[in-house]
DNA sequence: ACAACCGGGCTCTGCCATCTCC
DNA sequence: GGAGATGGCAGAGCCCGGTTGT
């Protein structure tokens, strides 16, 4: 069948609904009897009905019930979606079963995005099919499916998911970056491809302004360093740059350096966040004998300063004076916060315990992964100082 | 051979506000 | 006026190892 005669038989039937006297009764037993019929024959645009208002539909809720759904959370969630009388939750039960769902994922896809029960079994199929042309297997979608809903049930629009994909394509981004975007920002995928497109002028915009030759390339720079990107609104992209442009004193030229490197990453902070987090360095810097020209060489060679959270870069960065490191050697290998500060400790205990002189030797040890530490320390031990 | 540099892999939803449409 | 669709927000790092340079 055809989804236009669908359409037609789900009409006539709803028709029938709303000239009968009785009709929240009538629903019921509509829900109770044709609901998997209905369920299969509905497509996403079929009329709403709802039961007398105010009152939930107790079949549907008692479905919802035996599929293992937490009522509670889905009435927070979406109260609407519980007086409907034409669902698909059967439907979409079976549906994500058939795809690698276990009851328990099912239950609570539904549980905190209660509106995947509207989906028809056709616009899952065709969103299904949208999705897989950036996923090589279904098990991959349900991981996601189960991480977050909504990103796949918010919008019934299959053809802005479409548009949306080739949009992305034809930023000349390749079928990993497609699929890292997917896995990592699903939501970009539901945004509408307006928006997204609002985004990449921005960013464009952006390049040019600051004597870029080659904004495609930026573009793409940018997306593939920082996935969350489109995810953002252009209003907090824009105040970010303004922000590390006058808080920074950079150049055309520094500015566009920087965005290319690390600044992406942090580009998509909050706007009052990032403030913050500079505000925060600055003063612990200055604090420690450094000059204004010293915290603005320490944000440009390392920007991800600005996404630690104040006490946690104040922590690091005692923790590191306290163990034998000078404020010198930080700025000049900032790479060493990237470090969790249990980690620094840890390896600062073993280290002293080495005798290791931080003034002498250097703190490139500190910044390595941990294979490399310990095959540094068991030089080290190899070695016995002279 | 070793250090230094650097890119990149993981990762990010769940809620509220505001529209549009019926 | 209510539901659906969509935009936007808060929240807040850590680590590995390939490549390049000496």
């Amino acid at each position: 069948m055809t989804p236009l005669i669908c359409e037609m038989v789900l009409s006539s039937i709803t028709g029938m609904l709303h000239c009968t006297a009785g009709r929240a009764v009538l629903g019921l037993c509509v829900s109770r009897q044709l609901a998997p019929w209905l369920s299969s024959l509905r497509s996403s645009t079929s009329k709403v009905v709802q039961v007398s208002p105010g009152k939930e539909n107790e079949v549907l809720v008692e479905n919802l019930t035996v599929l293992g759904v937490d009522i509670k959370m889905a009435r927070r969630r979406q109260p609407g979606v519980l007086r409907k009388v034409i669902t698909n939750e059967q439907g979409l039960a079976r549906f994500l079963q058939a795809k690698g769902a276990s009851r328990e994922v099912v239950a609570s896809i539904i549980s905190r995005y209660p509106r995947a029960i509207t989906r028809s079994h056709h616009h899952l199929e065709e969103r299904w099919r949208l999705w897989r042309n950036v996923f090589k297997r279904d098990d991959e979608i349900v991981k996601i499916l189960e991480r977050s809903p909504e990103s796949f049930f918010r919008s019934s629009d299959n053809a802005n998911l479409e548009k949306n994909i080739a949009f992305l394509w034809s930023l000349g981004l390749t079928s990993k970056d497609l699929h890292r975007l997917l896995t990592t920002a699903p939501r970009t995928f539901s945004n509408s491809a307006e928006l997204n497109r609002q985004m990449v002028e921005l960013l464009q915009d952006i390049c040019v302004s600051l004597g870029g030759t080659d904004p495609e390339q930026f573009i793409k720079r940018i997306i593939s360093r920082n996935v969350y990107i489109l995810i953002r609104s252009t209003k907090r992209v824009k105040a970010n740059v303004e922000f590390l442009r006058g808080a920074l004193r950079l150049s055309d030229a520094e500015l566009l350096h920087l965005l290319q490197g690390h600044g992406a990453d942090i580009l998509d902070l909050s706007s009052e966040y990032i403030k913050r987090n500079f505000r925060s360095a600055e003063q612990k810097l200055r604090s420690l004998g450094c000059c204004q020209e010293g915290v603005k060489k320490f944000i440009i060679l390392y920007p991800p300063a600005l996404y630690i959270s104040p006490e946690n870069l104040k922590n690091k960065i005692d923790c590191l004076l306290e163990g034998g490191v000078d404020i010198e050697q930080i700025l000049e290998k900032p790479r060493v916060l990237d470090f969790s500060a249990e980690t620094v400790r840890s390896r600062l205990r073993v280290l002293e315990k080495a005798g290791y002189d931080f003034k002498k030797q250097g703190i490139a040890i500190l910044d390595s992964s941990r294979k490399r530490f310990e095959a540094k320390l068991e030089k080290l031990s190899e070695q016995p100082e002279e």
